[in-house]
DNA sequence: TTAGTTCGGGTTTTT
DNA sequence: CCCGAACTAA
């Protein structure tokens, strides 16, 4: 058992420590990872089965590469059998094995987040409730709120003060979408995440043979990212333990940043009162950071004052200072990260990807991106707009998920008309109609009661086609491998031809994306996997866990990059250089967070994350100017930046005159002269710096101007009269066209208001003209 | 019904 | 700036 002598005082107590509950409260780079791996490992030396051993992790990365590290110690073949994953995708595993007892089908599909509130606005829409009210994002958080804290839409509705919540907002009604997005879920086979927690709550209730089966099931329960459970998760963990109470917590206080999404850190607090006789472990020895940078993170944390006392210190060397750095603008910002990475790596011999930048929220990397481009750094953006959220994998993921289950509403919006094929909106709003009315889901009417349905002939026909082709692929689910249906349909819809077609930079992009995507299929497809019982998979099994994968379970390749991500994406990570950049009000912390102090101390806590990512050194820039929705800004330094003792800082004195002359700092920049954009930056400073003003306070009168020209020749065109007089267009007639020019009518035929016109223009040839909507004038 | 265009509004953070 | 919704033209 070596792994024991890797360990310190602490870190030894908690790994060895097996029975019963305990609590290991794991300051920032404190060798948690290590200790859960090691616990495990030390489980299963012990003699416990993998198979009795549940482990709750944060990401599913996390739980793969810990799966990994557990393999090294006591064997693949061992640590492969352990349970472990998130929440989201161990509870789903187990709702689709119990499904039968909740009444769902056991292949239900999962609803990602944008799925939810399609669904949500078309609820709000049928309810002919106010879109600006009831915002698809509001209403989404609120009974996302709700499921987090087991309130069903009928408990909801008996809980006054929730009630008098949405009466005050004006939101009276949120408790009547609330139940039927429910239903509307239910009538399509799927779940929302939250409700991956919340049903297997029902589950577990309800079912005390099922409740009792996973009991002994797991006998050993690991929760990792304790800090960041909701009340839904924490009730799940306390059930399963019940039995055995062999329960294992870890978090940080300190680094709970997911509040925004129901965790509750009251669920540390609580852990003695649900285990009197727990044991808790204090992991207080950092191995990642310099001893600068661990006293700077302690400094800023020290305001906070909700918080489990500890004391995080370090043996490793003083180091650098925390470097702050101030520019002119957003552009300028990036330049300089991109000039200093440059400039390290050279003079340090690092590697890209020692490097790492973080920010706030996610439209900030654009800037960064551009100036390491500018200077061929390579670098990796991690989360942002998921892989699986771009619209050309929806689509096509949406073909495949109702195939594989009919009754899933959001796909089939999706994709009933896309590619076109002449069902639109009207269409789909009567087979809306009809499926609430009766019941049946919008499939159910289109493939059961497509008689009964208000359409023309033609549009039933293709509705027709339409249900015959998803039949035609629906028989093959179990007949044909995954990656052989799931390029059959991306080929017979025509969807792979489409963006075939478009040859511009982004359409070659969509169309990369969904060959990556068909690849990523077809490994599936053949990967080995003893659950396939030596045939390959169908599609259908590719899909189970589709939804819950995000990007940063995308293979890692090893590569020599810079990493880009939000602070949020950054947890758990390290990396030795690390740029925290928009230090600025209202963005760090954010203007939401402002009104409120448990928010602020959210920030707090999260720029705290940040700085602890930083192993050697840590940089925070900010910038003077930003564009934000195209629009240029004036920021100041964000609070965050005085709240480190200054003692760690490296704030040079230059930073105090904001307009000084700084342009010597481009010599030797390695952009070269050459670069329009270094100038650019340059001149919109230049140009801030002889006004001796931000430039947010110009009012931007070059802007409107052109906006409010068009407006008015827009109500200029909507004065004049619709140019055709009904009956002066017959055979024969000269007239005049806006656009074609002179013209000769060949025959109108058609009633009012669809008559229709064949006009032979000597300019273009021959046109069919709607008279409704053309604008002939005759000549003459 | 569809395609093309304009308009308005949005930014936290994510399983 | 960038997206989707709404509007407009055919």
């Amino acid at each position: 058992m070596d792994y024991l002598k890797s360990l310190n005082a602490a870190q030894r107590a908690a790994v060895e420590y097996t029975e019963g509950p305990c609590m290991v409260i794991a300051g920032a780079g404190s060798g948690k990872t290590r200790v859960l791996t090691y616990r495990i490992a030390h489980l299963i030396n012990k003699g416990v089965d993998p198979f009795n051993i549940l482990s709750l992790t944060f990401t599913n990365k996390a739980a793969r590469e810990m799966k990994e590290r557990i393999g090294k110690v006591v064997g693949e073949s061992e640590a492969r059998n352990i349970w472990m994953g998130t929440f989201h995708s161990i509870f789903a595993r187990i709702l689709r094995v119990e499904a039968d007892r909740i009444h769902y089908p056991s292949n239900f599909t999962i609803y990602d987040s944008a799925d939810s509130k399609n669904l949500i606005k078309a609820i709000v829409k049928e309810m002919a409730l106010d879109d600006k009210l009831y915002k698809p994002s509001v209403v989404a958080n609120r009974i996302s709120a709700a499921k987090n804290n087991l309130i069903s839409p009928k408990v909801y509705r008996e809980r006054a003060e929730i009630m008098a919540d949405d009466e005050v907002s004006g939101r009276g009604k949120m408790v009547e979408i609330y139940a039927e997005y429910n239903k509307r879920l239910f009538k399509s086979s799927a779940m929302d995440f939250d409700d991956l927690l919340y049903k297997t709550n029902v589950l577990l209730r309800d079912h005390p043979d099922v409740l009792h089966k996973y009991q002994h099931k797991f006998k050993y329960l690991l929760v990792d990212e304790y800090q960041d459970t909701n009340f839904s998760q924490y009730l799940i963990v306390k059930k399963l333990a019940a039995l055995n109470e062999n329960l294992c917590v870890v978090g940080d206080d300190a680094q709970s940043i997911y509040g925004f999404r129901g965790a509750n850190i009251q669920n540390i607090l609580n852990f003695r009162k649900d285990y009197p006789d727990y044991k808790l472990f204090k992991l207080e020895q950092n191995y990642r950071s310099t001893k600068n940078i661990v006293a700077a993170a302690n400094s800023v944390i020290g305001k906070n004052k909700d918080q489990i006392e500890k004391n995080v210190w370090t043996d490793n060397d003083q180091g650098d200072l925390i470097k702050v750095n101030r520019s002119m603008s957003d552009n300028e910002e990036g330049m300089f990260v991109a000039n200093d990475i440059f400039q390290d790596k050279a003079n340090l011999h690092l590697k890209n990807k020692d490097f790492a930048i973080l920010y706030r929220t996610n439209s900030q990397s654009r800037a960064m991106e551009e100036s390491l481009r500018k200077l061929n750094i390579p670098y990796r953006i991690y989360g942002g707009t998921s892989f699986y959220q771009r619209k050309e994998i929806k689509d096509i993921l949406a073909y495949y998920r109702l195939t594989a289950n009919p009754n899933d509403e959001e796909a089939l919006k999706r994709v009933i008309n896309y590619p076109a094929r002449g069902i639109g909106k009207t269409t789909l709003e009567k087979i809306t109609l009809q499926a609430g009315a009766s019941g049946k889901s919008q499939w159910g009417v289109i493939s059961e009661d497509l008689d009964k349905l208000p359409v023309n002939g033609g549009t039933k026909q293709r509705l027709n086609d339409f249900v015959t082709m998803m039949k035609s692929f629906a028989v093959q689910l179990e007949t044909t491998d995954a990656f052989s249906l799931a390029e059959h349909i991306a080929k017979s819809v025509g969807l792979l031809r489409e963006l075939y077609a478009d040859k511009t930079p982004e359409g070659l992009s969509r169309y990369e994306n969904v060959q990556e995507l068909l690849n990523g299929i077809k490994e599936f497809s053949e990967s080995e996997n003893p659950e396939f019982e030596g045939r390959k998979p169908f599609l259908s099994e590719f899909l189970l866990d589709v939804a819950l994968l995000t990007d940063a379970d995308q293979n890692d390749e090893d590569d020599d990059k810079v990493s880009l991500m939000t602070i949020h994406a950054s947890k758990g990570l390290e990396f030795p250089y690390v740029y925290v950049v928009g230090m600025e009000e209202n963005l760090f912390p954010s203007q939401l967070s402002l009104t409120d102090r448990s928010e602020l101390e959210e920030e707090r806590r999260l720029f705290y994350v940040a700085l602890t990512r930083a192993e050697k050194k840590a940089t925070l820039t900010y910038a003077m100017t930003r564009y934000r929705f195209g629009q240029l800004n004036h920021s100041e330094p964000s609070r965050f930046i005085e709240e480190v003792d200054a003692k760690f800082l490296d704030k040079p004195e230059t930073l105090e005159n904001p307009w000084e002359d700084r342009s010597s700092d481009f010599g030797g920049n390695p952009w070269g002269k050459s670069n329009r954009s270094t100038s650019n930056s340059g001149n919109s400073y230049y140009r801030n710096k002889s006004q001796k003003q931000p430039a947010k306070s110009q009012p931007e009168p070059t802007f409107k101007a052109p906006k409010n020209l068009k407006k008015v020749s827009q109500a200029n065109t909507a004065t004049k009269p619709p140019a055709t007089k009904p009956g002066s267009i017959v055979a024969g007639v000269q007239v005049t066209h806006e656009k074609f020019g002179k013209g000769k009518v060949l025959n109108v035929e058609g009633v009012h208001p669809n008559e229709k016109a064949t006009v032979f223009f000597p300019s273009v040839g021959q046109k069919q003209l709607l008279l409704r909507f053309a604008k002939l004038d005759v000549v003459g």
